[in-house]
Parts: C-alpha cells; structure tokens; sequence
DNA sequence: GTACAACCTCACGTCGCGTGAGGTGCAAGG
DNA sequence: CCTTGCACCTCACGCGACGTGAGGTTGTAC
C-alpha cells in the first residue's frame, strides 16, 4: 500500500493551482477530497487527481466553475452544444476585444500624430471618436479612414488648423452684422463648405451623419466656437451661395 | 434662470446609464454632483455632465474606475503613454481570447468529426489538446494541423480506428511471450513505426515532443492501453527491427 | 521540549454595479 | 385633509474565483 493519496500542497504543487483554490473547490462542492486523515487533512486520491483534470480542462476552455459542476454532473449532455454555444460567447468577446484595440489604436495614432497633448485635448479626442462611433456607420468609418491615409497627415493638421481662424473671421462678420449674401461672407462660407468636403469626400451618407451629429450632439467639444447662432449665420450664408448660383 | 441642472433619473435616461451606476459613481467620489435639493436630491450641473461625459469615454476604453478617476484627478499626466500601456494590455488579451477561439473550434471540429461522442471521449479529447499546447510548440501545432488538413478526416479516422486492433495484436503477442525479434511481431512493428510516422510526418521536433509528452504524461488515456510493460516490448522490436536492417 | 513547515477554519476584500427593502419629497386628484 | 403614485433617498447583501491575512492545530526533526 504506496501512500498515493496526496495532500493539499502536494496537489497544489503538482497542478500550479494555489491551496486557495483547491480548499474553494472544496467549499463549493467542485471537488470533495474523498478522504481525510483523522486530524482533518484533505487527502486526495487518484479519482480525485482525474476529476481536477477534467475540471482544469473545462477551465481552459473559458467555462465557469458552476458550468464545470454541472457538466461533470450528468455525463448525457451534447458536448458539442455545449462547445459550440461556448465557442459562439468567445467569438463575441473576440470581436468586442478586436473593437477595443482597435480604437485605442486609433486614438494612440492621432496621439502621436498631434504633437500638443494637454489632458484637454486628449479627452476630447477621445470623445469625438467616441461620437463618430455613435454616428457613422463602420463603413463609413472605414472610408474617412481611407481618406485620411490618402491625405497624409499633414494636410490633415492644415485642415485642422484653418477651422479655427474661418470661425473667427465668420463671427467677426456676424457680430458686424454684414449682410451673409456680400462678398466676405460669400468666400468665407464658400471656403467653409469647402473644408466640409475635404473631410467628407461628397459622400451624401458621411454629409448626412455629420448633419445629423452636429445636430444631435451640440455641446460636443470639436464644436470650437461653433454655436447654434453662428450655424445659423453660416446656414444663411450657404443659402445665398446657393440661390445666386 | 433655467433649471438646468438635471436629477438623478434625468442623467440616467439621457446617458444610458442605470440609476445605481450613478449613486455608485457618487459613492466612490468618482462624480459627486456639485448641487443637491434641500431635501437630498442629487443634482447635476452642466459640469458635471461635461465630467461625466470624459468618464464614458475612458470606460469605452476599457479603463478601471480607479484608473478614470486617477487620470482625471490630475491633468498633468501623459496621454500617450497611459493610452498604450493599456492597447499593450487590450493585445494580449486579444491574443488570449483568439487562443480561446482556437482551443474550442479545434474541439468542435474534432467532435463533428468523431460521431460517437461519450462524455468520456469529450474530456479525453480535451485532456489531450490541452496536453499538446503543453509539449508542442505553437509553429509544431501548426504542422500537425496542415498535415491534417492534407491527409483529410477519413484518413484520419482510419488511422485513429487501427490503433487499438493494432495494440490489441501486440499485446496478445507479449502475453504469448513472442520472440520481439521474429515475424508477426516485426510486421506489428513496421506498422506501429508506420502509424507514428502517419501522425509526425517524420518532423524530428514533432516526435521528440511525442517522446517527451508519452514520458512525462504517463496516465494519459490517449495511451488507451499502451501501458509501460507493452511500450518496453514495443521498444524491444523495434530495436530488433534497427538491428537487422 | 522545541522549532518549523504544513495543515486547518473563519472571514473580509476585490470590481462594477444589480436588486431588493424600507423610507421620504412632491404634485395631483378625491 | 388624505391618498395615490412617482421619483428620489439610504442601507446592505449578492455575484465569481479566488487572494490574503489572522489565529490555531498537526506532524516531523532535532
């Protein structure tokens, strides 16, 4: 008679598993010992080392300790349900962890790509990202990205530093009141429009979602000075631009 | 004076957010309102929707609350830096949930293809992938797969079928007490060599890593029955085999 | 006898809330 | 004035898979 029955830091030594987790399985009915010594020592026997096994192999697979005590219950379940429903779960979370990188991927890009990176700026960043998410469907998304890697970053950052100085000199007019349908406005609304294109390509359903976000979403931060009296001024602008072409 | 500060119920609705989250924000001092009624209701200023908003980005991220709300606190940290530390940490659970993918659509195909599908075969099945991903080397697996593939699951199912007829044979030759060195028992072993060489492809890696794995794992039950006194006479034919070629 | 390792049993902490239980504030209808 | 009903409030436990002590017992060697 080999002393083959193991005690708890044996096991735990032997499986990598801490003698936390051996007394939890314990605890929870997962894997019961099926001796003790007389002072109350867990002794655990081949049986025992086969079943843990198992369980360690269901782990692997991502299943829950109440999922591994079910299915080591009954021995007729359809092991490939249970698989395949499994599997589908981590394709799932697969693609939710895909999504994930992927966008922090993307903010670390326009990270590097900007070079001042106040705590300010990077919120915002972020959170305009998370409004285009919102907004634009993933083709769409996958378009504007094309775009951007067609422009190159530099024209990009041009574009990004033009807005803020057409805003000024739009507002300046409209606190001077001129009449949107003469000349300064009309060259300035149509630079305006034009830097709208840049960013959509034409592309009526990517004009449309901006439309509906700036509509929707309108204390968004990339708004910059773009309040709804000036959109208003600007909308007027537009309108002549239009009627007189 | 509008009353722009909304309560509890309002935020939640307009943020998606449940009710609970926000007192657990509030608990935590993640996002305390800046305004509360006489009579104890919370209210949230513009200010603090602005910091709640940041707080939804940073969470689509992935970030912990300990960590929105350390990153918050301060505004002096590095965005980039924080920013990829956590794409670094978002990869590798991304490779960890792609292996998961993996692991269980090897053992779906497996259970498709094998139709006599006990639970005892499912926990073999599964004891043994997790047995391979120990002794094998990930580019290993990738040959054994391909050579799969090639060879295609009939073939492999004749294979796994002539096992045991082919163990059975053997072993009534060793309790005959058979000569290793004479001819039923040669021919046995030309096949067994055979059938190993089915499965290695004759990669030396591969079959060393079977070496080490059928050394180092001896209560496997993919042995089915190959126990030590069968492998020592195995081991002795094909020495035999060796010797007189 | 005594040191020391290995074992034992509580029991609380983790993370991001869900889910009640039990009470209060406030406006409208009977 | 009283009730109804809704939105709000504050506890406080629960989940999942253990980690991490605290404080006591057993087993073995010197």
């Amino acid at each position: 008679m080999q002393h083959t029955e193991l005690k708890v830091g044996e096991l735990a030594r032997r499986t990598g598993l801490s003698i936390r987790a051996l007394h939890h399985y314990d605890e929870i009915g997962l894997l019961e010992p099926s001796a003790h010594t007389a002072s109350g020592h867990r002794l655990y026997t081949a049986a025992d080392i086969a079943r843990l096994h198992h369980i360690l192999s269901l782990k692997q697979l991502g299943f829950s300790l109440e999922e591994i005590a079910g299915t080591l219950g009954r021995a007729d379940f359809s092991a490939l349900r249970v698989v395949e429903l499994r599997l589908q779960r981590a394709r799932e979370q697969l693609a939710e962890q895909r999504q994930l990188c992927e966008r922090l991927d993307a903010i670390a890009r326009q990270l590097r790509a900007a070079e001042p990176v106040s705590a300010d700026d990077f919120l915002q960043t972020i959170e305009a990202m998370t409004m285009f998410e919102k907004h634009y469907t993933p083709e769409q998304l996958k378009e504007l990205e094309a775009r951007r890697q067609a422009l190159g970053e530099d024209a990009i950052k041009e574009v990004e530093a033009e807005w803020p100085r057409l805003i000024a000199r739009m507002r300046e007019e409209m606190e001077k009141g001129t009449d949107p349908a003469i000349e300064p406005v009309r060259a300035l609304a149509t630079r305006w429009r034009e830097l709208i294109r840049a960013f959509t390509g034409g592309n009526p359903g990517i004009e449309k979602s901006l439309q509906t976000m700036s509509q929707q979403e309108p204390q968004m931060a990339w708004r910059q000075g773009r309040d709804p009296r000036l959109m208003e001024y600007v909308g007027r602008a537009m309108a002549c631009l239009d009627a007189s072409k």
